[in-house]
DNA sequence: CCCGAGATCCGCT
DNA sequence: GCGGATCTCGGGG
């Protein structure tokens, strides 16, 4: 699919990903879901962002690429991935924090030890789909061991806080969170589920 | 070399 | 809601 939408504004990649589905093939197995819950990270005015002031580190060095690039980093001991959007003059980019399982649920089950909670969260879905920093990391989307296509359309989008960064100052309060509005496959919150899960 | 900070997860209360 | 597990990397001594 074309990637363009990926090298404009942020906050408009961020909305638009959601719903779009992706896939992985990990040790010769298909895994894939439609994107739930994301947040935007825009660089270097963004207190809550890894480029933040224009830092730059062999950690954050795929930040600094174009859109498309996939950024995949450890923290706690588990991987976390974002879509690049933009370019080198701007390192931002879109946490992937959600997504509705569609194909190979057997295998994240084994993959996560457990039979629920396969990926509402940014730690749990790479786990779930095999997504690994040393074979991730700096790939480009459907150019490398994952795809993204066009999937489905959410119904309404709800934007709030982004999670886990309580001690960024003012950046705390940004709505850079987007979830597809009654979806259940979010992380934190509670959500009753909508008709067909908020989808169109 | 050591120390501590994280865009987390899990189980328990 | 809270505390513990967990691990890589970056910065300061």
């Amino acid at each position: 699919m074309d990637l363009s939408f990926l090298a404009e504004d942020t906050l408009t990649a961020a909305q638009a990903l959601l719903g779009k589905k992706i896939t992985t093939m990990t040790d010769g197995i298909v895994t894939s879901g439609y994107i739930t819950e994301v947040e935007a990270y825009l660089g270097l005015e963004d207190k809550a962002a890894h480029a933040y002031q224009g830092r730059r580190t062999k950690k954050n060095e795929m930040m600094y690429r174009d859109y498309g690039t996939v950024y995949v980093y450890t923290m706690h001991g588990h991987h976390c991935m974002n879509f690049i959007t933009k370019d080198e003059h701007s390192p931002e980019g879109v946490l992937i924090r959600g997504l509705e399982p569609v194909e190979g649920i057997e295998t994240m089950q084994i993959r996560r030890g457990r039979l629920d909670h396969l990926t509402d969260g940014p730690g749990k879905l790479t786990q779930s789909m095999g997504i690994r920093r040393d074979q991730f990391n700096g790939t480009r989307l459907n150019d490398g061991p994952l795809t993204i296509s066009a999937g489905r359309v959410p119904v309404a989008v709800q934007a709030s806080k982004r999670i886990g960064i309580d001690n960024k100052e003012e950046a705390v309060d940004y709505l850079y969170r987007f979830t597809v509005a009654g979806n259940p496959y979010v992380s934190k919150d509670r959500v009753r589920p909508a008709v067909d899960n908020g989808w169109q």
